[in-house]
DNA sequence: GAACTAATAT
DNA sequence: AATATTAGTT
């Protein structure tokens, strides 16, 4: 079988980083045999995996641990869903970065799929120097929070590898035409064309702090350990960890955050109704249980 | 005053 | 829309 010889992975190419590991995956496949080659082949490097052989089961596990999961791989061709169906529906579950692995090798589905969120392709069948290295999408946007006025940290953790060296991850545009795709190539983008003239010599530009996925990821993370109660900005930023977020930063955020809570829980109430009916009927029937003597 | 958050500004 | 900043409350 050319499993078996997958499989023979060598191990001893992992040692140049230890970089993998500890990044959550989920792995979306219908056929069990390759799932479980895939599998194999991310736990080897050392990616924690989760696996799904259905869409509505990655929904599922989305749904209950999104903040778990820093990286999904799916197939596109599934048994309960479209191609491209997937990658909206999980595109609206989790902010993680979509793979999307797949035989088919027509260029108009690759793009279609870029188009619709996968940040890359892979063509079947893959190998392990292809997955060896999808831990960098999970740094797609790098951390960037050197400024001036560092105050006095006392507290350092060792949660974050944050490297923001060169981790060149193409980011394919999801503003692009979608009529007109020629290999057109900027490696460069050195947008000199500012006239603006900076007036003050004090002004060393404020650049916004960007909550990438991986930065809401430690937020999340860090939600969950201060639990309900204890979710204030203060305690949020200590447990964060991150160097050079300020207080401010995460009351804005978790203010955001719980703008999209709510949104989601009003959302979610019209569903919740229409469930309610259901378990009355069944809890109705359920009712005679304690009939005495 | 410090921390939090709602409201507002960029 | 996302993030920063202000302002009002505890």
């Amino acid at each position: 079988m050319t499993c078996e010889q997958v499989l023979s992975v060598d191990v001893t190419e992992n040692n140049a980083g230890s970089f993998p590991i500890g990044v959550r995956i989920l792995v979306v496949e219908s056929d069990p045999t390759c799932l479980r080659i895939v599998s194999k082949m991310l736990q080897v490097f050392g990616y924690e995996v989760k696996t799904a052989t259905r869409a509505t089961d990655a929904m599922h596990i989305l749904r209950e641990k999104e903040d778990e999961i820093n990286l999904i791989l799916t197939e596109t061709h599934l048994p309960d869903m479209d191609q491209y169906e997937i990658l909206e529906t999980v595109g609206e579950l989790s902010s993680s970065p979509i793979v999307v692995f797949s035989a088919d090798n027509n260029e108009s589905t690759i793009l279609g799929c870029l188009f619709k969120g996968a940040e890359l392709y892979l063509v079947k069948p893959v190998i392990k120097n292809d997955v060896k290295n999808l831990w960098q999408l999970t740094y797609r946007t790098k951390l960037k929070t050197a400024v001036s006025g560092e105050g006095s940290n006392t507290f350092h953790g060792g949660s974050a590898e944050q490297n923001t060296s060169s981790l060149t991850v193409g980011n394919p545009a999801s503003t692009m035409g979608m009529t007109d795709q020629k290999g057109k190539r900027k490696e460069l983008e050195e947008t000199d064309n500012d006239h603006e003239y900076i007036d003050n010599l004090t002004a060393p530009k404020k650049s916004k702090l960007v909550w990438t996925n991986e930065l809401h990821n430690i937020f999340l993370q860090a939600l969950r350990i201060v639990g309900v109660d204890g979710a204030h900005p203060k305690k949020i930023l200590q447990h964060m960890n991150v160097p050079g977020l300020k207080k401010e930063n995460v009351s804005s955020h978790l203010q955001k955050y719980r703008l999209y809570l709510k949104r989601e829980q009003d959302g979610m109430q019209k569903t919740a109704v229409l469930h309610q009916h259901l378990i009355h009927k069944e809890g109705s029937l359920n009712t005679q249980t304690r009939n005495s003597s």
